[in-house]
DNA sequence: TAATAAAAAGACCTAAATATCTTTTATTAT
DNA sequence: ATAATAAAAGATATTTAGGTCTTTTTATTA
């Protein structure tokens, strides 16, 4: 449903909203290791994030990336649909060309009650959201050791 | 989430299903056609779903494609694990390496709702439920004309 | 039994997503 | 100023999904 590029963006940035400060950048390499995420492709995705201004980066000694608090606040909808754009959450779930609900296939019901579900939680989710998920131990961003 | 070959194998089951009689079978290139599918990509995937008597087909003139009333009776959720296996089913929905309840990602509670409500969504519905639908002009499995 | 029709099978092609490698640019510290 | 560091940018490579083309096999029917 959602690209590689767009999971390892939203785990990057999560990653980045939890371990940046004032003080500290965080370098696509401790990402990258990290997250075990292909360096030089995470960082084309990282430039993208920049761009679109969800993220921040200084290049040089102790560079990196950082995010500030404002834009921790940006739902993933909008990560998602910088990365992947919105398509999945028109399209129809058996590939008609259109879903519409005058000429719908015959999953139309059921489906679209959980891409819309999903659409609703991806908007209300924010990025700050998960990073607090991290910070109070109720989630990992990271693969167990043992994954690895 | 599901791939083109497998809600062409979906499109095509059904239409294969509504169309198709004991004196009557359905030939690729009709299917093809009506679905506005690519004749020989289709082709493939109906065989792969003969293999697994999901469908059955006889060569020669007459020739074609035929379902019969049992076997309307699977669930989709057998053809997605035919063309696609069934890993979305199973998979975070971040990307971390493993869905675990123990090490979660901070979407996990949230994703899983909707990952296993289409996992059981696909597990009830039949072929002959989507079949019926058509048959009562509830919904349909060809395209609008003007979006061919 | 020959011609024909249709699926099966196999080889091949294309486009998109994913991943890597190299060079350039900006920043900091010496 | 110079060297070192780190991101940006650009080029290239690999993998996978999607799609096409050709040949073979099987069944029908004239
Ligand atoms: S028409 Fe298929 S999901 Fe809406
Ligand atoms: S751990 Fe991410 S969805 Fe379960």
């Amino acid at each position: 449903m959602l690209s590689k590029s767009c999971v390892y963006a939203l785990r990057a940035i999560v990653y980045i909203g939890h371990n940046c400060s004032d003080t500290k950048k965080i370098g696509i390499k401790e990402i990258g290791e990290e997250l075990e995420l292909p360096f030089h492709f995470l960082s084309k995705i990282l430039q993208r994030l920049v761009k679109h201004h969800i993220i921040q980066s200084t290049k040089g000694p102790h560079g990196g990336f950082y995010i500030s608090e404002e834009a921790k606040q940006v739902n993933i909808l909008r990560i998602i649909d910088i990365i992947d754009g919105l398509s999945f959450f028109e399209k129809c779930g058996l590939g008609l060309k259109e879903c519409s609900e005058t000429h719908p296939c015959p999953l139309h019901n059921d489906f679209k009650v959980f891409r819309d579900g999903l659409y609703h939680l991806f908007l209300k989710k924010t990025i700050a959201d998960l990073v607090i998920k991290i910070e109070d131990g109720n989630a990992f961003i990271s693969n167990l050791p043992q994954n690895k």
